[in-house]
DNA sequence: GATGAATGAGGCTTCATTCAT
DNA sequence: CATGAATGAAGCCTCATTCAT
């Protein structure tokens, strides 16, 4: 379920199947920017929503627009993920891991999103998106001092900090490593490691260290890759 | 500078003339890549290497032999700095550090380049980049070995877990964020407290806290962003 | 009020809302043609006219249909304007040069719907309107035998020619001309001088002679106009 | 052979070849708008003139470009009819018949372009377009001038009157009229007769008045025509 | 009946790649 | 060899028309 973020309060709410395709369109352009960037053919998102393109052109006028439709989208997913984290969690230290944690869907296609100069210009552009993304910004403030206060999270960062960090944490280290998982949860344990107030003990980390011989090493392919 | 990874060794060395088009393609390349993505059109990088596109096309077939040459280039720079830094610096910890810091024009244009699924496919698929990637790894499991070896390095990580920290930190946070510079050593300056053996004091952060405010907010544009 | 030719005499005449409809909907197309050539956006006539495309395309099942019922309704209200004024004048004469003046709105839009190839072909093919357009004609023919019996029209005139100078005047000088009304009346009076029996006086010009100053310079855009 | 009106004169001439597929596609253009009207699907032009469409965009990077160097084109050459007409006739009456005959082929096609108000947008646009007009106008002016003082022009008309005369019997009365040039020629006359000074014998019409008979009664199509 | 959503063919334009000069 | 022209496939987007509500 999406939200609908039209700009005119105004208009009437959307018939049942015009809804239905819209939640479609959002859904499939989010896994396949995720997949394939934002540049993705618009018959192919088409496609995979299950509707034509013209459908597709009628609900968003053009890419920015979708582009708009689903960064807004994520925006607002990761703002509810965020508040209650903030409000669910015993601690702030406990907020922040959680926040940390959290965002799969949600995170990482937005800052794939992000990771395009096109997507982004779009998205700074949009006011709306914007706008949440200021209330996520203020709920991790708030996070980050409550974990500052109760003298778990080291007290020289800043939330700015650690909205950077957690970007940095979104970026999949590579689409198709088989162990990803892992892999992420591992670097984000060093770097709550790093976060904890000095002298506070961090965990340990979860699963075996990861040599070498496991970052994958790339099948030939068969062309004769003739080159300069 | 960049190195000749032809595939026939047995070819003779490029004319004087023939090379320094070879290398202003690649430099233009390396630059439109990093700042316009891998989809840039092949006359753009022709024009802005100060030849025409079929100068270009002679030199790289195609758009994936060029993507591949730059990735070679980059790969082969990287491992240039990362024997430097293992030979050169006092201690394994220092060598790290140094690894992890250095790697400024290469890395972020590769990474930015390997941001792109498509770019990734094809670097996937080219060996002599793998060779020297595998060596580059090969430099960075010694190198960790040594740190963990003296004792500053946390025990319970691989070079595996390093380079996919390494991956990520090279991920700037935004194209256009106004201090990415400030921010990007601070995080990494977390992450090094993070792999730190628990109990050794870590460094302090360089400059300031990063508040929410830093974070740009974006300037809003004219349009009316009607959106579905 | 427009005139329903519908192919079959037998069906039950519109309900009083369908056929306000209709009227809308021609008189939309009517307006829309004139202003904006025969190629429309449906919706855009539809929007016009008030009513969704589908009750356009329930009245008129494709464009040619509307194109069709609009030359139809142009022709019909040329040709009862064209009986009066052979029936209302004292003379020949007077009836042709209230017929060659009257048929503002009507053939205004006819003729510059007939510029377009397109709905020249479709109008072509419809016998209803090329019934309309012979009793037209055949209005026309009496008026002009009666203003050469007369002695005022010059006898080397057909109908025809009549007929062929007509569709010329009927094409306004250029959409925005400022001041085509005078324009159009003093080459009209050009022409009725030029179909005067030889001898007999013509009527001066109304108005002043317009200089070439009055053509419309036209402002120039700041598009650098980069051509071939 | 066309003019190139490049908005840069420092640009080298183009080469062999390209010249050639720019005047052929500027041939094809001319024909097409004529024929078609100025909304010619860009890559019938590109067929009709034997090339691809890229080498069409190549040259004319959109259709306004193309409209646009269409319409220098035609100026261009009745311009140089004009010029040659006012220099080279023995009386200003004559240049001015001869003006109003020759623009064959190249009025026409101006003016079915100008009778679109996508084209006129377009050549409004136009610096270039605009001087010739300018030229070409300051000509007739002479004439003009001329026929008056000798005393074979009506006094009271301007130059102004003249071009929009002018621009009306450039319209042909239908595409496809079987005997449109005779049609043309007499209307003319009758024009020219009312452009007499007045007590001047004007000439009699040539061939035989047309009748109602003649104008094109069309022939039927087979669709049911179910219209509303 | 009326409405407006959905469809998809078709036109526009870009750009990777090939080829003549 | 270098250059830039030509080609055409492929993506974007618009609208005529059909169909579910």
């Amino acid at each position: 379920m999406t939200t609908d973020f039209s700009a005119s309060p105004g208009e009437p709410p959307l018939r049942a199947d015009a809804r239905r395709n819209r939640d479609q369109i959002i859904g499939a352009a989010k896994s396949l920017f995720t997949s394939d960037g934002p540049e993705v053919p618009m018959e192919e998102i088409a496609r995979s929503a299950g509707v034509g393109v013209g459908t597709l052109y009628r609900r968003f006028p053009d890419r920015e627009s979708l582009i708009r439709a689903v960064a807004r989208d994520n925006f607002a997913n990761t703002l509810a993920q965020a508040e209650a984290a903030a409000v669910e969690e015993p601690t702030g230290w406990d907020s922040l891991v959680r926040l940390l944690k959290s965002s799969d869907e949600l995170q990482l296609s937005v800052h794939l999103g992000m990771s395009s100069p096109r997507a982004w210009e779009i998205v700074k552009g949009d006011e709306i998106t914007q706008r949440l993304r200021n209330s996520l910004l203020a709920t991790l403030d708030s996070v980050v001092a409550t974990a500052q206060a109760e003298g778990s999270l080291r007290a020289d960062v800043g939330a700015g900090d650690i909205a950077a960090i957690f970007a940095m944490l979104l970026r999949r280290p590579g689409p198709d490593h088989p162990d990803s998982q892992r892999l992420a949860e591992r670097a984000l344990q060093v770097m709550l490691d790093g976060l904890r107030t000095p002298g506070r003990p961090g965990a340990g980390l979860p699963g075996e260290p990861i040599s070498v011989s496991e970052i994958p090493l790339l099948k030939r392919d068969k062309r004769p890759a003739r080159d300069g």
